[in-house]
RNA sequence: GGCGGCAUAGCCAAGUGGUAAGGCAACGGUUUGCAAAACCGUCAUCCCCGGUUCAAAUCCGGGUGCCGCCUCCA
């Protein structure tokens, strides 16, 4: 089934093929690591997690990249300033730490936060610092074609140069003219007030590097154009990042990597559209930028929040909020369950008609579930074909054969939708020592409560028989009752 | 002011011309000592107005609301 894919570049879906077959190479607008990413962020980088999870689990090989910013910005409130601030140097004087220190710092915690939302370890992580020596050579390189000039200690890029400059973003150099309105005080030296910042000297800079143009730090969009060149050559498949990576970030990295050749360093651009928390943009003045951490406090955990920004389209403003988290934890929780039961059913002989109906749904939903993300990752159509097999399962599958087939089904299906985890949740009778969940008891000491509940049952004391059940449902230990007997598991 | 996107049930969310997927919640029922889990059933005419068409959530025009970019914030 042939992959479709939006293309911000030409406004439609289309084709996806690799340049080289069966072999993708993407970049990713990873993270600037002066403070923890929050969810919009984490929103971003899921994106690229399942585009890569999909391509895989398409039988393609990916080679993903995503780079690190840790030089960091120029902040809005220090702008006006004229001189301009880094926002690690920022950062850095507030907290008294070195810029390099803070950036290592959060550059840490973003893994940590990656890794807690099961998101897939990239091929490589670029940090744009240690990269400043290619940087310098592609400014080289494009003063060198005349694309670039030296003014007023600075290093510009020039438009001009590139009439094809905003063709990402869909703005003629004319429009964004008109829309400037005057807002952006343009340093004087430019030959156009667009011309954007290739390499820039600045005394108060704390990082600083020497090169060919002066001591100073590099311009705003040359990394990604450095490392994307670097990693993955001058053209390569995708580039994803947020909505507002298009302009100016990827229309100035277009216009840099192009080379003053007719070529657009990335045939397939995608972006993820802002989330919305609770139907409002996220912003400081409404306290809700959340980061994994916060939520985690609030008692959610990774998987629900990964599972809670996942099932929304990428190009919609998806609303994120706490009852959608709700959802997410009881959905998982009942995938677990689904798996649990299945694989608890009576080991005896299958009926050789059950397994083949089985089998055949199986490929069948799988078609469907590859059909929905095959088309622009349509994930709710692929959830669908998820929901209806499981529940075509709990009516067809009767024996444990069966209900290993459709557990293989929803795992090869969580590969790419990474919510369920490795652990089945179901008490391992060898781990005897083991606590159980987050009760204090161990399996054979929660058996043991359970043949308890049972005696009292059985003598129809069911006072006792509750009382057990309420002790071991505080302690996070769920009981069911069957005519095969008791079962129990920890919750989740 | 310029460019672009969105608007589907209490909530999340598919569907781009043929008569509204799926999930969560809720409600009724089966099952259970009671539960839990599972199962069965109920629950929208698609922001508003006008137009095109045999037929529109889907196309066109006009409103209204929200979001993004135009100042590196995914």
């Amino acid at each position: 089934m042939p992959l479709q894919l939006y293309n911000t570049l030409t406004r439609k879906k289309e084709l996806f093929e690799p340049l080289e077959p069966g072999r993708v190479r993407m970049y990713n607008c990873g993270p600037t690591v002066y403070s923890f990413a929050h969810i919009g962020n984490f929103a971003s980088f899921l994106l690229a997690d399942l585009l890569r999870r999909h391509l895989e689990y398409s039988g393609l090989e990916v080679l993903q990249i995503m780079n690190i910013t840790d030089v960091g910005h120029l902040t809005q409130d220090n702008v006006a300033d004229a001189q301009g601030e880094d926002k690690l140097e920022k950062k850095a004087r507030e907290e008294k730490k070195d810029p390099w220190e803070i950036a290592r710092f959060y550059e840490d915690a973003f893994h940590a936060d990656r890794k807690l939302l099961n998101i897939r370890d990239a091929h490589r992580y670029p940090r744009a610092t240690e990269h400043v020596p290619e940087m310098i050579t592609m400014i080289e390189e494009l003063l060198a074609a005349g694309l670039a000039y030296e003014a007023g200690g600075q290093v510009y890029f020039e438009i001009a140069k590139f009439p094809r400059y905003g063709i990402l973003s869909g703005n003629s150099t004319e429009e964004l003219m008109a829309g400037e309105s005057g807002r952006v005080e343009s340093d004087p030296s430019k030959r156009h007030p667009l011309d954007f910042t290739l390499w820039k000297r600045d005394p108060k800079h704390l990082m600083q590097w020497d090169s060919p143009f002066g001591r100073g730090f590099p311009g705003w969009h040359i990394e990604c154009s450095a490392l994307s060149r670097k990693s993955l050559g001058e053209v390569f498949d995708i580039h994803t990042g947020g909505e507002d990576n298009i302009f100016p970030h990827h229309d100035c990295e277009i216009a840099q990597s192009s080379g003053g050749k007719d070529q657009i360093c990335a045939r397939h651009w995608l972006h993820r559209r802002y989330i919305l928390i609770d139907g409002k943009k996220m912003s400081k003045s409404l306290g809700n930028i959340y980061t994994v951490g916060d939520l985690v406090q609030k008692g959610y955990t990774p998987r629900e929040i990964r599972f809670n920004l996942l099932i929304g389209h990428y190009r919609a403003n998806s609303n994120f909020t706490f009852q959608g988290l709700d959802s997410a934890r009881e959905t998982i929780r009942y995938l677990r369950e689904f798996r649990r039961n299945m694989l608890e059913l009576p080991a005896r002989v299958t009926p050789a008609e059950e397994i083949q109906t089985v089998a055949s749904l199986s490929q069948e939903r799988d078609r469907g579930f590859r059909a929905g993300l095959d088309d622009d990752l349509n994930i709710s159509a692929s959830l669908a074909e998820l929901h209806a097999f499981v529940s075509e399962a709990y009516k067809l599958a009767t024996t444990e054969e069966s209900g290993r087939l459709a557990v293989a089904r929803l795992d090869a299906w969580d590969q790419v939708l990474g919510v369920l985890g490795e652990r089945d949740g179901s008490p391992d009778a060898s781990e005897t020592t083991a606590r159980v969940g987050k009760s204090n008891w161990t399996a054979a000491e929660v058996d043991r409560l359970v043949g308890e509940r049972n005696e009292a049952r059985a003598r129809k004391d069911f006072k006792e028989s509750d009382r057990i059940r309420d002790v071991l449902k505080a302690a996070g230990i769920v009981i069911k009752d069957s005519p095969q007997g008791t079962r129990w598991h920890a919750e989740g």
